[in-house]
DNA sequence: TTTATTTACTTAAACGTTTAAGTTAATTGG
DNA sequence: CCAATTAACTTAAACGTTTAAGTAAATAAA
């Protein structure tokens, strides 16, 4: 079962290694005939190019690497689909990587993906100041960062980026809830290192402001983005005195782990409590959940941020510039929020 | 930004290569002070080894490949996670494949990973006669099953798998409806090519003869594994007019597209239908879904076999003898059965 | 003390491609 | 018809490792 190499089709036709090469790559200096002969033999002898011999002197792998925090957390999921289909479609491989929300966990999967000479990387976990950007820089690791953001303008110059519009998001959502006449509201971010926290905080915070409403400072939460961590941080929330009226969650998969908090105290949603997630991942919708949450469409992320990753392999963005690409986002007003049952306050 | 290699570092000190691969390998042959000087270098000079390098000579990748249906469906995506976990653990990286259920994308798949010379390849979506199973078998390339089983015992012999009790399984949850009172039972299947599907019909089937319960064929859907398809079905099945009182899912992601269907139509569950999905995944369990359903350990089952997969790689397993892993199964009783509100039937 | 063994190294080949630089022979142009 | 071009091929080096085989010196065994 010794594998079949360019040497051994050469051989079949005492022709040199170079001749078979060009044939089977389509280049020039092969006669008409040789070629059809060569291709068709190295069909028939089953002949696949050795990958480790070609990148070594390519070197080129034809693989990017993907950092999520979680593949079993929906919005990984479907951001990670995307990206693997725009990535299969153009003929690059998608090497996964879990942080669990850990830059170390990063850290590791980027030297792993280093060693193994990806061609670059999407990179969907990282924090502000994240070391690992500046040694991709120092490098020269093509990557690209999707759904999150470096706000230090000096180093964001550089760095290439799909994202969705987090502080419009959690503007459209905060002013969504006061609206509909709530003054006393929480809001559950997942970690305010990250891009996302901090923008959908200034966007929540301008709506409330407009509205005259104030977040004391033990109804902000940074709980970390699981739904485990998101329900703890509800149980704690609704156990108060000044128990809040309504919740704006930094991601669905949160909202649910506040809402199993909700009921499992025996608050009622809507009536009791208004909650709107963000992310609008596929539960969402289900009868009985009916979440009121903004759509991000993590799959369009994902197949962006490849996208955008593979032209800069190619080096096809001469211009050298950085590009930022922000996706829309739009508020979708399900059941969790009462809008539907009494609409917004005169 | 040239890449340093072996040779730059033993270029400092005078030394052949070979003594600095020595060296970096912890292999014997080099003097101890020499082997710590050349070591700190390589450090120093940020040296990483060239894995084309490496693995044109050691033919050894380090990745094994992993196809399942879709990352997207939270079954897949658990299973990913352990498979992910595990290999990484273990020092291997993970190549991620969806196949859509399309035999056609699993057949691209693997043939995209052979010529990126992975080690081995963890096959989540195979059917019976799936001819890339003997593709596999030809090239000598490891590979093991999970969640799925080759039937024919001829060729079953000489693969290895993990998968869950599945006939079992399905014996616990059409007795479970049996008692329940059931008489008029439907059931939604995947697909009968997969080895899940057939073993599960079976195992209802022993459980409905015990019961005397009889499947009319028009109520045995086998219509795919995702969530619309399940719930296309549903509405159909739901329309007749001997609609069945119960049905067995297999999926519970294939089950919440059933629960749509009977929200939509207006008809109660568990009061006026009762559903039983297999898997457990975690929205089975949120308030307001409670799905009763079969716990099958998707990460577990994903674990288990990197670690087979990578066991058989590394050529631990010199009996020649495959393993068949079969984990436990439980039903979950929750409420969508309707055992909460009148038990059994005596 | 002499021989055998061990230690610390080196040389050179090999892995399977691609590619730059030739070398013929055939074809074209004037 | 001869020079210039083109086409079809070959040679040999390169990519960055690992490794088999060898060498010289130091150490151990007798």
């Amino acid at each position: 079962m010794t594998k079949v190499t360019i040497k051994d089709i050469a051989r079949q036709f005492k022709v040199s290694t170079t001749t078979v090469s060009n044939a089977l790559n389509g280049k020039p200096g092969v006669g008409k005939a040789a070629r059809k002969k060569i291709v068709r033999m190295a069909k028939k002898m089953g002949y696949q190019p050795n990958y480790f011999a070609r990148g070594l002197v390519s070197k080129q792998s034809y693989a990017i690497g993907l950092t999520i925090a979680n593949i079993s957390d929906p919005f990984s999921a479907e951001l990670a689909r995307g990206v693997y289909e725009k990535a299969n479609e153009l003929g690059y491989t998608m090497m996964l990587f879990n942080t669990n929300y850990h830059i170390e966990n990063e850290t590791k999967s980027i030297e792993i993906l280093k060693s193994k000479g990806v061609d670059g990387i999407i990179l969907s976990t990282v924090i502000q100041d994240d070391p690992n950007i500046d040694s991709l820089n120092e490098i020269q690791m093509p990557y690209v960062l999707v759904n999150r953001l470096i706000l230090n303008p000096k180093k964001a110059s550089r760095i290439d980026s799909v994202s969705v519009d987090d502080y419009g998001s959690f503007y459209q959502a905060a002013k969504h809830l006061c609206r509909l006449g709530h003054k006393n509201i929480a809001v559950i971010a997942g970690d305010m290192d990250v891009s996302t926290a901090i923008a959908l905080t200034q966007g929540a915070n301008e709506a409330f402001t407009e509205y005259g409403v104030s977040i004391p400072s033990d109804l902000f939460i940074e709980c970390g983005f699981s739904r485990e961590r998101a329900y703890q941080a509800a149980r704690i929330i609704l156990s108060k005195k000044n128990r809040p009226t309504a919740i704006l969650i930094q991601g669905d998969n949160m909202a649910l782990g506040v809402r199993e908090a909700a009921f499992e105290i025996g608050i009622k949603i809507p009536e009791d409590l208004a909650i709107v997630g963000l992310d609008d991942i596929s539960i969402s919708s289900l009868a009985g959940i009916e979440l009121t949450t903004i759509n991000q469409n993590q799959y369009k992320m994902g197949a962006t941020g490849a996208e955008l990753l593979i032209n800069k392999i190619k080096g096809e963005n001469h211009s050298g510039i950085s590009s930022k690409i922000i996706l829309a986002s739009d508020l979708i007003i399900r059941k969790t929020c009462g809008f539907h049952l009494k609409g917004y306050v005169k």
